[in-house]
DNA sequence: CTTTTTGACTTACAGCGTAAACTTCCGCGT
DNA sequence: ACGCGGAAGTTTACGCTGTAAGTCAAAAAG
C-alpha cells in the first residue's frame, strides 16, 4: 500500500496498476491479491494511508482555532499527495483514518456550541471544502500547458463580451491557491459561527 | 455526445466506453473518432453538455437571492446527472457552459458589492459547493448496502469509543442531503455577506 | 465525369483487472 | 526425521479497454 502511495506520488493515480505496483515490491501482480481482494481495496488503502497523516486537532485550543489548524493541516498533507482527493471523493468507502478525521472536525464544532444537528450539516461543508476544494485546484493545476491556472488562460482567448463578470474580475484578482483555501474555510467557519449564534433562519 | 450522456444516467461513467457509446448509436466505436479526438474529449464534452442545462440565474433579484436560486438551479439538474460532479471536478477540461455558469455566480457576487478579489475567492467555495458537494454525496448515496447513507452504517457497527463525536452526534441529527446542501450554501453566503461588511479580517 | 472529401468499417495491439490452477517453501506436530 | 497444511508467489488465460493504421463506398465539389 505504501508502495502504491509513492507510486502515484510520483507518477499520479492513473499509473497505479496491479502489475506496477508488483513490480515497485518486485513480485507478480496476481501475488498482491493475498493481501488486497482487488484494485479498489488497494485504493481505499491508499486513500485511508495518505489521511492517516492528517495531524490530531489540539483540542486544548478555542474551536475556531482548533477547527482552523485540524483542516489546514489535512490541507498540507493533502499538498504532498495530490492524487488523492479525486479517489476519496468519488469512493464510497470510508476508512477508519478519515472516521477519526471527520470525528475530529466535530469534536470542534461540538466544542464550539453547535447542536448535534448543526455540527452534522457543517460538517459536510467542512469536509467537502477539505477534499473538494483540493481536488478542484489540483485538477486546474494539471492543465496542460505550463500556465499555472488553466482558467487564465482560457478565458484570455476568449470573448470577453461572452463573459463579461470574468473579464472584469480576471486581471484585478491574483490567484493564490493556499489564500483561496484559508479564505473560503474562514467564510464557512464565520457562517458556522453565525449559525450557532441565531439558531433560527441564517439569511437576513 | 447526447447519447453518451443518456448511456451515463442509466447505467453509470463507467458503462461508457468508445464501444458502447458506438452501439447505442448503431455505429462501431472507431467511427466516434470522426468527431472527438479520443475518449478524454467525449468525456469533456458531456460533462459540458450537463452543465448546459443549468438555468440561467435571474439578474433581478436581489444578489443573495439570485446567487441561491443559481446554485439551486444547478443542483437540481446535477440530481439528474449524478455521473457527472466526478469528471467535472477530476478532469482539467472547463468547457464554454462552465465558463458562463462561472460568470454568472460571478455576476451575482459582484453585484452584491464583492471586490474583484473577494468575488473571485468566493467563486471558489461556491463552484466547489456545487459540484464538490454533489460529488460527496452522490459517492455516499451509492454506498453498496441499499442503506441511504453509509456513514451511519459503518460507525453503527464501530466502536464508539473510537470515534465518540461521531457517536455522540448520530442519532441526534438526520440526514436530509437536499436540505443540508441548502444549509452549506446558506453558511457560504452567509460568510461572503459578513466578508463584504468588514473588509478587513473576517474572523474575531 | 473526375476528383476530393467524408464517414464508416476492419484489423490489430498493448495494457488493464482478475479468475483459476499450479508450484515452492517454511513451520509445526508427531 | 518425516509428512503435511497452509502461506506466498507464479503462470496462464480471458474479456475488456482505448486507439493507431489501413481500407473502402458513397457523397460532394470541381
Amino acid at each position: 500500500m505504501v508502495a502504491g502511495i509513492a507510486l502515484a506520488d510520483e507518477r499520479g493515480i492513473d499509473a497505479v496498476s496491479m502489475r506496477r505496483v508488483g513490480e515497485a515490491l518486485g513480485v507478480e501482480a496476481m501475488s498482491l491479491y493475498r493481501y488486497v481482494s482487488g484494485k479498489d481495496e488497494l485504493i481505499d488503502a491508499m486513500v485511508d494511508g495518505v489521511i492517516a497523516e492528517f495531524p490530531a486537532s489540539d483540542t486544548a485550543l478555542e474551536w475556531r482555532e482548533r477547527l482552523r489548524t485540524l483542516v489546514l493541516g489535512a490541507y498540507l498533507v493533502l499538498l504532498d499527495h495530490r492524487w488523492a482527493p479525486a479517489p476519496a471523493t468519488s469512493r464510497p468507502a470510508v476508512g477508519p483514518n478519515r472516521l477519526r478525521f471527520v470525528d475530529d472536525i466535530l469534536g470542534a464544532l461540538l466544542a464550539g456550541g453547535c447542536t448535534h444537528q448543526l455540527a452534522h450539516d457543517s460538517l459536510h461543508g467542512i469536509d467537502n471544502h477539505v477534499f473538494g476544494f483540493t481536488l478542484q485546484e489540483f485538477r486546474l493545476e494539471s492543465g496542460l500547458s505550463g500556465r499555472g491556472y488553466e482558467l487564465d488562460a482560457l478565458v484570455a482567448g476568449n470573448d470577453p463580451e461572452k463573459y463579461p463578470n470574468i473579464a472584469r474580475t480576471i486581471g484585478d484578482a491574483h490567484h493564490d491557491r493556499d489564500q483561496e483555501f484559508i479564505f473560503v474555510l474562514d467564510v464557512l467557519i464565520s457562517g458556522i459561527e453565525r449559525a450557532i449564534a441565531g439558531s433560527t433562519r441564517l439569511l437576513q
